[in-house]
This record gives C-alpha cells, sequence and structure tokens, in this order.
DNA sequence: AGCTACCAAGCAAGCGCTTGGTTTGTAAAG
DNA sequence: CTTTACAAACCAAGCGCTTGCTTGGTAGCT
C-alpha cells in the first residue's frame, strides 16, 4: 500500500486518494500506459475494486480533469479578486496559473493538456465548458488591459502565447532553484506589456 | 488503399509511405491508440508486413521523430544563414519553426512533443541528442542577442518561453486566416525585444 | 438490516509480433 | 529472347499476452 502526495483540492476518500494516485500515474506514464491494476496497486486495493467507485477508467480521467479545473477556476478567481489594477490582476494571474502548474496541483494539470484525446467527446464538451468559464476569466483581464493601451495585440492572441508560455513550463521549471514562481511571473507579465 | 498527405522530408517509398501514414495517425489518436492494423489499413497492407520495414512499433515512433528533426535542424540552419543581424536570425528562427509546427511537418512535429515518452530510454536519449543540436542553433542566436542588449532575461528562459509559445500554436492556429504565419512570427519577435 | 468498501477469479477482446509461404520486379546467364 | 536466380514486398493465419471490466460473494461499520 505505497501512498501518493495527495493533490491540492482532492481530500482523502477512498475515492480522492484513488484520484491523486491515478493523476500522479497518468502523468508519469501517460493515461493508456496506465493499467487499473497500476491505479489499484497504488493505494493498495485489488484491480476489479477500483469499479466500485468508478464506472470506467475514463472516468477516472475525467474526474481528475473536473476537480483540479474547478479548483483552480476559484483561484483565479480569488487572483482577481486580491487585485486592484488590470495590470496587478494579470501578475496575479500568472502566477496563480503557475502555482497550479508547477505547484500544488502540477500532476493533475499535466494529465489535463496531455491526455485530453483520451476523453470521449461527449466528456471532452463536459470538460470544455469547463475550460471555457476559466478562459473567460483571463479573457476579461487581457481585454481590460487591451483597452488601456497596454498592449497592442489581440487579447485572444495573446491568451494563446500566455498558454504556450505557462503550460510548457513543466517541462523546465524546477521548484527549489534560484528562479522563484513570482520572479518567473514577472519575466512572462513583462512579455506582454513590454519591457524586454 | 486510402492514403495520406506526405510530410515534407519523407520519400514516398513504402517505408516513407509508412511513416507518413504513422505520423498522421499517431497525432490524430496517439501513439498508444494507434494500432499497427491501423498503420497497414492506412497504406493498404496486411498488418504483418509492417514489420518488413520496421522491427517494432517504436522503431517507427522513433523512425518519425529522427525524420522530422534533421530536416528542421537543416531548416535553422538555412534560416540563420539567411540572415545578416541576430535580430533577422531570431525572427528567420521563429518563422522557420512556425512553419515546421503549423505547416508542412506539422503532425510529426506534434507527436515529437506529444508521444516523446512512449519512446524506451535508450531510444529517448538518442533523440535528445538530435534535439540538442536543433537547440544549440537557437541558444546561440538568442546569446548572441542578449549580449547586444536586445533583452535582458536569461537567453535559456527565454528558449523556453518560445518553445512554449511556438509548440503550442498547432492548438490554436489556422492556415487561411486572416493571420499569416510572417505576421504571428513578429508578433512573437516583440515578445522577445520589447515593443508590447 | 443495510450500506460502503472491498476481494478472488476470470472472461472476452484486442494487442504487438511471428511464421511460413507467395508474388513481383530486376537482371545476369544461357 | 528466354531462362534462371534472387531479393524485396507482401499475405494469411494465428499465438501468447495484457487489458478493461464483470461477477458473486464477504467484512465491517452504523
Amino acid at each position: 500500500m505505497p501512498d501518493t502526495p495527495a493533490i491540492h483540492g482532492i481530500d482523502n476518500s477512498p475515492r480522492g486518494r484513488l484520484l491523486s494516485a491515478a493523476a500522479h500515474l497518468f502523468r508519469d506514464k501517460g493515461f493508456d500506459r496506465t493499467t487499473v491494476r497500476d491505479i489499484a496497486a497504488a493505494v493498495g486495493i485489488q484491480s476489479g475494486s477500483i469499479f466500485h467507485h468508478f464506472k470506467s477508467k475514463e472516468d477516472i480521467l475525467f474526474a481528475v480533469m473536473e476537480e483540479v479545473i474547478r479548483f483552480n477556476t476559484e483561484r483565479l478567481r480569488q487572483a482577481v479578486a486580491d487585485a486592484d489594477t488590470p495590470l496587478e490582476q494579470l501578475r496575479n494571474l500568472v502566477r496563480a496559473e503557475l502555482t497550479a502548474t508547477v505547484g500544488d496541483t502540477r500532476e493533475a494539470m499535466v494529465v489535463m493538456v496531455a491526455e485530453w484525446r483520451c476523453l470521449s467527446e461527449p466528456k471532452q464538451k463536459e470538460a470544455l465548458a469547463l475550460r471555457e468559464i476559466y478562459e473567460q476569466i483571463w479573457l476579461d483581464v487581457l481585454a481590460r488591459l487591451h483597452k488601456a493601451g497596454a498592449f497592442h495585440a489581440d487579447p485572444f492572441i495573446m491568451r494563446r502565447l500566455l498558454t504556450g508560455m505557462i503550460g510548457w513550463t513543466p517541462n523546465w521549471f524546477s521548484t527549489n532553484r534560484r528562479l522563484s514562481v513570482e520572479d518567473l511571473a514577472d519575466l512572462i507579465v513583462d512579455r506582454v506589456v513590454g519591457e524586454a
């Protein structure tokens, strides 16, 4: 019964422990290369017992995504609420998404972008609806900045570039190094509002 | 015998046609969800016949990656050679990688980043050696720009941010739209050297 | 009594890959 | 111009294994 570190926003009920373990494995080996036997072993039960908590392997993946997106949407909301100016709101958003991506929900965030196509189409649509709420928070802040003249480019495209920059960080950024999340956030904000 | 559009840099020998079809399928469904029977059907042969050309399914994936990285490394070399100033070299690099990523080698490029972990560790190391040559071209140009004072941030980190921005484009950029590859390249270059 | 959480066993389907043999294209030998 | 030789390209069949998931039953808590 080896246990995996929990993911922020997921409780430690039997179901929650399964989700954390699954997120960890999905991130390490990918959804397809992770067997239900792997997940079961990670929490110390038999493989068949998993289907008492989830009706399919795909449902586990979906649950991981749903939990992480709900949790981080709330985090974005707080980030915006905690700032006064649009520029500070952007800085807080970048920090929040960075924290989600390389910090406390790292595994689940990576899984969400990497294993998206492993969901059936109906589930993809469900997840997409949640993502759109998340994205709208970004777009609102960027539109406000754009209107204020902080940058010239299309806010939609700017968000795409930001998604790319932040989404790639798990592949290179390391906590316990000289570059902090805050410094990196400032660096990324500068890519949006000028100052090379 | 449905045939898939060829990928730039891959000939149309039996082996080459197999590679193009595989890249297409890997990109659509992922490596694990693509069966050798799928690949065989795409070029109109029996599944067992594949192993006359490749000794394993993994070898097909590796061959796709090797071909695309070799082809695009040469493209980067040309991009640098075709420009006079470091700034124009950077612009050409961004254009080249964008063309590779959303243009003529799109499928194979997406596969390379998405299915990396499907390679065994020895094959990963082999591929990594090729990638490092590719990356060095970028780092040289960025270091030159940095020395010239075109931007303040660490060139290594700047490359990571660029990798993210460009690597994410397949998820949203569409040819035959108002935004051209050249315009997007300029926009990305501005993220490096200032001018918001 | 009834619920949640689990086990032990195994089934049907799909997978990568092997095997032994047949076709097809090419080119030197008669 | 035909014959022989040979390799590359492919087929038909199927083996052995792993996979997601099912089934029927049990333990323990309330």
